[in-house]
DNA sequence: AACAGTGTTGTGTGC
DNA sequence: CGCACACAACACTGT
């Protein structure tokens, strides 16, 4: 029999230890394996991702560190980087290196899913054999929505259930001792070179996108790709990845028997900043450098050796990534629409500002990323003034401004800023958060993002929507001083700590003495050194609709799948109710219409970024079809 | 079947 | 400072 010659593709999966589709192909025995890494054109012009994000994925981090790891194995060998996209370089790979078998870690996201199918049935048709595996979470997502009766998992209680009844959390792999040496690698076809018609990360190009320069790259060796050959600046955070960086901070984590085994998430602090509160582990487990599996049982041999005193879960280490399957669970079983709410059965229905656009596809109608509706221009400047950390609640500009800078902040700021956007504030639809958090976010995770985001805006997963953190006493609890405000809101550095969360009570005098003014909305040219905008609106004025408009919509009892949300007749419904907080229901300046609003939209991100996405966007536009909102929407201004 | 208990992570007041 | 409680009151779980 011929002897393998086996393709290990590195996609969300990019570590040596614990890796069970790895030490499947190493099970192959082969005579040659080639550790390929494939460039994307989804995620590199598709899903919108800071530089902060960029520079994870890029090449001083997880795929560098990758590489020299399979370097010291093997000096012969390396993560080799392809220029292209699976589904079309991998027919001509197979047969041009005469490929016997193709391995890799099976992904979950419905991209990922449509994506693998798609390149399994191209290995069948050249006749090379696909092995797959799994280890992106302590259990298979899959296996747990069938125990779970093929129903999402809602409550971290049937998540629990569900993965007992799935079985005990496989123990980790080591990491492989030795590497086969690679094959040959003639390239001696075509380059199919992605279409760039819709970029949207072009925003953040400072430079030309060369990433495409060739299958093998600018100098034919297969070397990572830079940021530079993305034409992204450099980023701006402190945080960075590869495998080598993430076991060495697990190891210090875990070092600190007490910190680890007795870790309660809701005690940790959101606004420490040196050192953080928590882990910060998560980006690791996104890229895949580190295991979850691997997570969980150091965290577990640490507990078990600490004994008496240990934290469980939920709260525990163990328990977030019980939290992370959850949400990895609910995913696989709702699938696509599970990241929005239209066709959402198991996302309430709020009528809150700035709705999604919804476009029609092939698996039915579904949110356009980064497309929304200004019903309300009030409400679209509250949201560009919490993007911006530019809101006058100090407490959150901090927040928004860390979140910017540095692509992660604590799971309790998370929570403080979304529901302060959502249902504890300005009414504006979860949907906008989280397209701010996905491109943001360091650790952005699709399952757990819209997961959180729903939880905390009341719509799934969670529903006590009168528990509502205030922008003054949530931060204060933690931090008295103020310190975590000074550090990143630097106009109130010098601002007595008795102002420091309500700068709008403070004196003249205290105003004087810290040089700073508190005026204008903070926005375009009202940026001003030594300046601080003022604040938004009375917070617990807000706090007071936001509740009883909430209360009306749960009444109302709709979901994302019901037919009223989907014809536009949910309308009626509210208006029989008296509710006045409501999509379409603009506020002051409104005109009652629905602006055109596809650029201002397509911008929502850049503050004071440069404009140059416009004619990517129109593009987009250009194809978006009209779905059943749109006519609703038309309806109304009838 | 009706009901009590519980749910990782709220706030404000009063002792 | 820590704690209990009211606030107003949802969804799931188990009996």
């Amino acid at each position: 029999m011929m002897k393998a010659r086996v393709i290990y593709w590195f996609r969300t999966d990019l570590r040596l230890h614990d890796s069970p589709a790895l030490k499947a192909a190493l099970d192959l025995q082969p005579e040659v394996l080639w550790p390929i890494f494939t460039w994307d054109p989804h995620y590199v012009y598709h899903v919108k991702a800071s530089p902060n994000r960029w520079q994870y994925m890029a090449r001083l981090d997880c795929q560098q560190d990758l590489s020299d790891s399979i370097q010291k194995l093997n000096p012969k060998s390396k993560l080799f980087v392809l220029r292209e996209a699976p589904q079309t370089l991998f027919p001509k790979l197979f047969a041009a290196w005469n490929v016997t078998h193709l391995v890799f870690e099976r992904d979950t996201d419905t991209y990922a899913r449509e994506r693998d199918k798609f390149v399994t049935d191209a290995a069948q048709k050249a006749g090379v054999k696909v092995v797959t595996r799994y280890g992106r979470t302590l259990w298979d997502s899959d296996e747990v929505v069938a125990k779970n009766g093929g129903k999402p998992t809602m409550s971290i209680t049937q998540l629990q259930a569900a993965g007992s009844k799935v079985g005990e959390i496989p123990k980790p792999i080591p990491a492989p001792q030795h590497l086969p040496d690679p094959g040959e690698m003639p390239i001696d076809f075509e380059q199919e070179v992605a279409a760039k018609t819709v970029d949207l990360n072009a925003p953040h190009r400072s430079k030309a996108d060369k990433a495409y320069k060739g299958i093998a790259g600018p100098k034919g060796d297969f070397a990572v790709e830079t940021l530079e050959e993305l034409g992204f600046p450099a980023a701006t955070t402190p945080h960075r990845g590869g495998e080598t960086l993430a076991l060495k901070q697990l190891e210090k984590i875990m070092a600190d028997e007490k910190y680890a085994a007795t870790f309660r998430k809701p005690k940790t602090s959101p606004a420490a900043f040196e050192p953080q509160s928590t882990t910060l582990l998560s980006p690791h487990m996104h890229f895949g450098a580190l295991s979850p599996r691997l997570f969980y049982w150091r965290a577990r041999e640490v507990v078990e050796k600490y004994g008496k005193g240990a934290s469980t879960p939920p709260e525990s280490l163990t328990g977030q990534l019980l939290f992370r399957d959850m949400y990895f669970a609910a995913q696989a079983a709702i699938g696509s629409p599970y990241k929005q709410t239209i066709n959402n059965a198991y996302v309430r229905f709020i009528p809150w500002h700035l709705p999604s656009k919804y476009e029609d596809t092939e698996t039915g109608v579904s949110a356009i990323s980064g497309k929304y509706h200004i019903d309300s221009p009030q409400a679209e400047k509250w949201f560009q003034r919490w993007q911006a950390g530019m809101t006058g609640f100090p407490f959150v500009d901090a927040l928004m401004r860390q979140l910017r800078v540095e692509g992660w902040i604590h799971h309790l700021g998370r929570h403080m800023v979304a529901c302060f956007l959502t249902r504890g504030g300005c009414y504006v639809h979860w949907e906008r958060g989280a397209d701010v958090f996905e491109e943001l976010l360091i650790d952005h995770e699709p399952a757990s993002n819209a997961g959180n985001w729903q939880w905390l805006s009341c719509t799934a997963f969670f529903s006590q929507y009168f528990r509502c953190y205030s922008p003054v006493a949530f931060g204060q609890k933690w931090d008295k001083n103020g310190d975590f405000i000074r550090r990143w809101v630097p106009e109130l550095e010098h601002l007595d700590a008795k102002y420091i969360y309500e700068p709008w009570k403070a004196t003249q005098a205290a105003l004087d003495r810290a040089g700073v003014r508190v005026e204008g909305d903070g926005l375009g040219d009202n940026q001003k050194k030594g300046v601080y905008p003022q604040v938004m609106f009375d917070f617990q004025e807000r706090r007071g609709i936001c509740i009883s408009a909430m209360k009306r919509a749960f009444s109302i009892g709709l979901h994302g799948n019901d037919e009223a949300v989907k014809d536009g007749t949910w309308k009626k419904l509210f208006e029989k109710a008296g509710e006045i907080e409501m999509e379409g229901m603009g506020g002051s300046d409104d005109d009652g219409e629905y602006a055109d609003d596809a650029d201002s939209a397509s911008h929502h991100t850049s503050k004071g970024r440069g404009r140059d996405g416009s004619k990517h966007a129109s593009s987009k536009r250009d194809a978006v079809k009209e779905g059943p909102m749109d006519r609703h929407i038309k309806k109304l201004k009838a």
